[in-house]
DNA sequence: TTTAAATATGAGTAGAATCGAATATATGAA
DNA sequence: TTCATATATTCGATTCTACTCATATTTAAA
């Protein structure tokens, strides 16, 4: 692990907002590009900072791609750890992100359905 | 705390190398810029980031600024514990750091004899 | 096979961060 | 008081990041 590489990639809200869903559960770019209320562009452009430093993956699943933690490397990085599960809960952007997302965990909606309703 | 502004002050190479020597010892500008090997303004300024978020506090004596590490915020932020502590150690220029670090700490030389020998 | 949706990425631009050199400020020593 | 040293800061140039818009690619559904 390059750590300052690492430290770029946390350097930033919004990268650091898609951690701390992916804490909670494992997301599609469009579920967090909606919950988030950002561009697709933008959802997408973060994401592959995190995972160029392995702080994320992917998993494919037809049209989607599932990201999630890379659990493997919080385990190993305790700060990391300590960082996701602890210090972002504070931050206010963070806990807005987390509340949208029980919205939508306790909604029937999907990432297939999400498109066309107003439920954000 | 502001995280994203600490984790922003985090992300570049010569702040962690600063963090990591000030783990060791209180250190005045001149010494880190000669362990560290840059300039003097290069020196100044990214310590004055990290005064900026509390990382670090200064303690002026005479014409020098002994800067050293915020503990408190260390103990309050358990991940900074960790980075600063456990993560930074494998970080090969911070090695290197550390160890012009000793040798000048078992030298005779202090931050007044500095600028002229020819220690690094 | 055509169409539509999900995702990634290229191009161009705007803004932020960094740098060294020079300068300003504060302090101690002569 | 004058000079030298430690530190911070201003300046202009440069490099790095992030953004949006448009397009390419993949996959499923019609």
């Amino acid at each position: 692990m390059e750590i300052i590489e690492v430290l770029k990639a946390l350097a930033h809200e919004n990268r650091i907002r898609i951690l701390n869903l992916l804490e909670e559960s494992e997301l599609c770019v469009c579920e967090l590009e909606n919950i988030m209320q950002v561009t697709q562009s933008n959802a997408s452009r973060h994401l592959s900072k995190l995972k160029q430093v392995d702080l994320i993956k992917g998993r494919k699943k037809a049209q989607w791609i599932y990201y999630s933690l890379n659990q493997e490397l919080l385990t190993e990085h305790k700060f990391l750890q300590y960082l996701i599960e602890e210090e972002i809960k504070n931050f206010e952007a963070a806990k807005e992100d987390k509340s949208r997302l029980k919205k939508y965990n306790s909604s029937s909606l999907s990432c297939e359905t999400l498109p066309d309703s107003d439920i954000f």
